[in-house]
RNA sequence: CGGGGCGUGGCGCAGUUGGUAGCGCACCUGGUUUGGGACCAGGGGGCCACUGGUUCAAGUCCAGUCGCCCCGACCA
């Protein structure tokens, strides 16, 4: 991408009422744009961010058997009824509307209701028996309170999984399958090392769910973890009774913020008999389908990452959702410079680097190296009249340590290491 | 939903005892610059959140409404 044409830019000041890193440096550099209060578009480089998390998360999702759907925002109170969560009382964050004629529609703030009912018209037979859906789809939920830029919005996308097994076994085995995919997705983002697996109360069909934190300051949560057993455990259920159970006591354990990345629980038959979703077994006898829930928010992680990955200068994107691998910053406008960033340019496109190519003329150094570093690709490469008569490339690299000088015809397997 | 703060060009801000709105950034034109957010000259852009009141006169005073942010409560 030619910056040049990229239709955002970088602001130097910032509407004094973003107080949150992630919304801050997300809004200067030009990834997202605020409609209002918990509602923000992304723009071309902060919607190449969300769909690289977004796709991290569909291959593991897809690894583990799930089916991609995408099922609607818009719901009808027939379907939420069975189960008495159109109540506002019930569910209270719903944003309700109406048809032409008067009959009333909800925005969905989830989906183990509709996506129940529709497998009503699948699965009928063990035979047809488990299945995995998921989708990456936008709720809608009246908060209060929306806050922490991006953090904790009013609409967002979810990738939510649900599993239907035929029994609890099979959930479980299903479950942990779901608890490894996701620990391979955070490391796969970056924030691997800072997110622990927690343990979180389970509700009627399971002793625990998990929900999965990632350690920040800035986090509306508290957890306890043991640091030599990599786990932790959420501040509702860390109690003698729990604590006891993992074989250790409460010294082992030390308070943290963390933002809540992902949550899994069983669901068990909470909502398949709320809705009567059920199957016929080898015996022809009638059983509940066994459920889970799975779920992400992709819009929350970018800004995990954000909260975590940066320094007074802006972002650092970790490699796999960084928006481009590699920045080319071309000082100076003469014929030489531009032909040969031009050159490199579609070099690094042919070997497969995404790259962004700060072709803009009239521009000071200063301010292209501040934009760069905001903006916060992986590696930046400046090319320069000195550069260019010593045969040699300028790398740098976001997350730190010094300039390199490396080779002209070397610069590919550099950056291939 | 409770408490607090705030609404003035796109953004950040100033605007005195009420007298008809200004600065910086950004933007446009021309020129000079180019290794860590350059400079000069010229230019465009504002129902001062909204509604109603007081007044000869309201950005400024009064009332209400709406919106935004922070703290708390809430949060599959």
């Amino acid at each position: 991408m030619r910056q040049s044409r990229l239709f955002t830019k970088t602001s130097k000041t910032l509407p004094k009422d973003e107080v949150s890193i992630n919304s801050q440096l997300l809004l200067k550099s030009g990834f997202i744009d605020k409609e209002f209060a918990g509602v923000y578009s992304f723009l071309p480089l902060g919607h190449r961010v969300l769909n690289k998390i977004i796709n991290v998360i569909r291959q593991e999702m897809n690894a583990i058997d799930g089916q991609e759907i995408l099922m609607t925002a818009l719901q009808s109170p027939q379907t939420w009824e069975p189960t008495d969560r159109w109540d506002d009382a019930k569910m209270d964050v719903w944003f309700k509307t109406e048809l032409k004629n008067g009959s009333q529609l909800g925005l969905a703030p989830t989906h183990e209701e509709p996506l129940t009912k529709m497998m009503k018209k699948f699965i009928n037979s063990y035979k047809d028996l488990p299945a995995y859906a998921y989708q990456f789809q936008t709720k809608f939920r009246n908060e209060t309170r929306a806050k922490s830029g991006i953090l904790r919005t009013r609409e967002f996308i979810m990738k939510d999984l649900y599993s239907f097994c035929r029994d609890q076994a099979e959930l479980d085995e299903y479950y942990e399958r779901a608890k490894n995919a996701y620990i391979k997705i955070f490391n796969r983002l970056g924030i691997g090392e800072i997110t622990y697996v927690t343990y979180a109360s389970g509700g009627t069909f399971s002793k625990f769910s998990h929900e999965f934190q990632t350690l920040c300051e800035y986090g509306e949560d508290l957890i306890y973890i043991n640091e030599e057993k990599k786990i932790a455990i959420n501040r509702e259920i860390f109690v003698d009774e729990v604590i006891a159970e993992f074989g250790l006591s409460r010294n082992d354990f030390v308070e943290k913020k963390a933002i809540e990345v992902g949550n899994i629980f069983k669901l068990g038959t909470k909502f398949s008999d709320g809705l009567s979703l059920q199957y016929v077994d080898e015996k022809g006898e009638r059983k509940p389908v066994i459920m889970g829930s799975y779920g992400i928010g992709p819009g929350r992680v970018m800004g995990t990452i954000v909260e975590t990955h940066n320094d007074e200068k802006g972002i650092i994107w970790p490699k796999e959702v960084a928006p481009y691998q590699v920045h080319i910053v071309s000082l100076g406008k003469e014929e030489s410079i531009m032909a040969e960033s031009e050159k490199l340019y579609r070099m690094l496109n042919e070997n497969g680097f995404e790259t962004l190519w700060d072709d803009r003329v009239n521009l000071n150094p200063g301010a292209k190296f501040a934009d760069s570093d905001l903006i916060g690709c992986p590696v930046r490469v400046t090319v320069s009249g000195k550069n260019i008569e010593n045969r040699q490339y300028e790398v740098k690299r976001r997350s730190g340590g010094e300039v390199e000088f490396i080779p002209q015809d070397n610069i590919i397997d550099y950056l291939n290491k």
